[in-house]
DNA sequence: ATCTCTGGTGATCGATCGATAAACTACCCC
DNA sequence: GGGGTAGTTTATCGATCGATCACCAGAGAT
């Protein structure tokens, strides 16, 4: 056929951005292509998605692992730009509109594919800024939430959550996480209306939480067991 | 310096296996090391766990994804042997006591690293197996044990719960669900005893289930949303 | 208009991947 | 004990991976 026949190459005119532009191109850009694929995703993948070449990732990343890093350090901190202490300790406000608001904010952050992906990922390979995450989690938000509980019960506000509460409020939590990866992980019907789904799992949390407490002053004990 | 040298190739003496033999043992060192690697894990790495040659694979699976369909087989269907329905269902004994040997016994199936890898890995894949095992924990769990809840609350046992009822089991399952995800794949501290963690949520759950109930008999109508 | 940065490309390297074909060898049977 | 079969290895292919290098070309400065 017409081989050898010095087809002018039609090279797609070069798009130039500024070096910060690209950048943050290449981070938002890997960033969906790891939710999606995982961690082992191409770097030729990724320039296809920017339209660009892969070596020129190189220019802007010594490697692919820094550029991995980049994106956990987006994914994890982005959503943690909201004033978190400030709504859950407000005494001003009732703890139970506290707490709603609280985790519908919370989960129109991090309820979404992308999210929901690179951290289940990322979880997976076991590093470092994973568990500081469960830490923060814990230690920001739970420990908080357990605090005005105790508060709104009239107990005493000690420094630090017991075992058992700190499971209870980890079980809530985790009950929750699970709604947003029913629906954007494993795409399962879910009940539509999130801060329903909040509500209920309030109602039965703090239920709970008071139901303990209770037997706690009564019995002048911690509840180790309810039923044997 | 001894370059050239004609090594007498020390082959280590081949150890023949019957072909079940080495098929199992294929699958179950694959399901190894995927639970670690991801199914990215490479044959030659599996290959080298069983101590054989990486072409072997190929005499018992016609490609890697046939290896991987079997390992999945294995994971999903090899914790479901025991007898869940009768179980759940056995109203001679307290719906309580049944709910906590239930969870004791599942949660001693699912929750160890490579089953709870396993079950993530392919969720993130969005394979059928997967799809198909959260409708079987929907189906023959969660509405079971909805409906045992009913009858204990002395309401009418309709066929299928509504999506409120159904919604809060699954916060209630997620949430235990969760701990074995702090456990095993966040290696995070966790309240050692499970048996507790598994009675302190049925308390809340149940707890919530009966006051929901209770407003639903007393209002004659669901409660949507008992604060606003 | 030309110079000069610097963003961007083309070509390619070595390693590793899944998979195939042919040769080898341990073990069973007669 | 000499086949014969079936389990195993050696050698290798083509594709793809992350990464490197020399070179090209667009845009602002002069």
């Amino acid at each position: 056929m017409n081989r050898k026949t010095p087809v002018k190459r039609v090279r797609a005119k070069q798009r130039r951005l500024s070096a910060d532009d690209r950048r943050s191109e290449f981070v938002a850009k890997a960033t969906e292509l790891f939710a999606e694929e995982g961690f082992g995703g191409g770097t030729r993948a990724l320039a296809r998605k920017l339209g660009v070449t892969q070596p020129l990732l190189y220019r802007y990343f010594p490697s692919k692992d820094d550029l991995i890093k980049e994106v956990y350090r987006k994914v994890y901190l982005e959503p943690l730009e909201i004033g978190w202490e400030k709504l859950l300790s407000d005494r001003s406000r009732p703890l139970r509109a506290r707490l709603q608001e609280f985790y519908e904010i919370y989960t129109d952050a991090i309820f979404n594919r992308k999210w929901l992906r690179i951290y289940l990922y990322s979880g997976l390979k076991g590093i470092d800024i994973n568990r500081w995450y469960v830490g923060m989690v814990k230690d920001k938000i739970l420990t908080r939430i357990l605090r005005e509980c105790r508060h709104d019960a009239g107990l005493a506000t000690q420094s630090r959550p017991s075992a058992v509460e700190l499971e209870l409020a980890w079980v809530f939590h985790g009950g929750i996480f699970y709604y947003g990866v029913r629906k954007y992980i494993y795409e399962a019907p879910v009940l539509e209306d999130k801060a329903q789904m909040i509500s209920d799992a309030l109602d039965i949390f703090l239920a709970g939480f008071e139901s303990m407490a209770e037997s706690a002053t009564d019995r002048r004990r911690a509840p180790v067991k309810v039923v044997g």
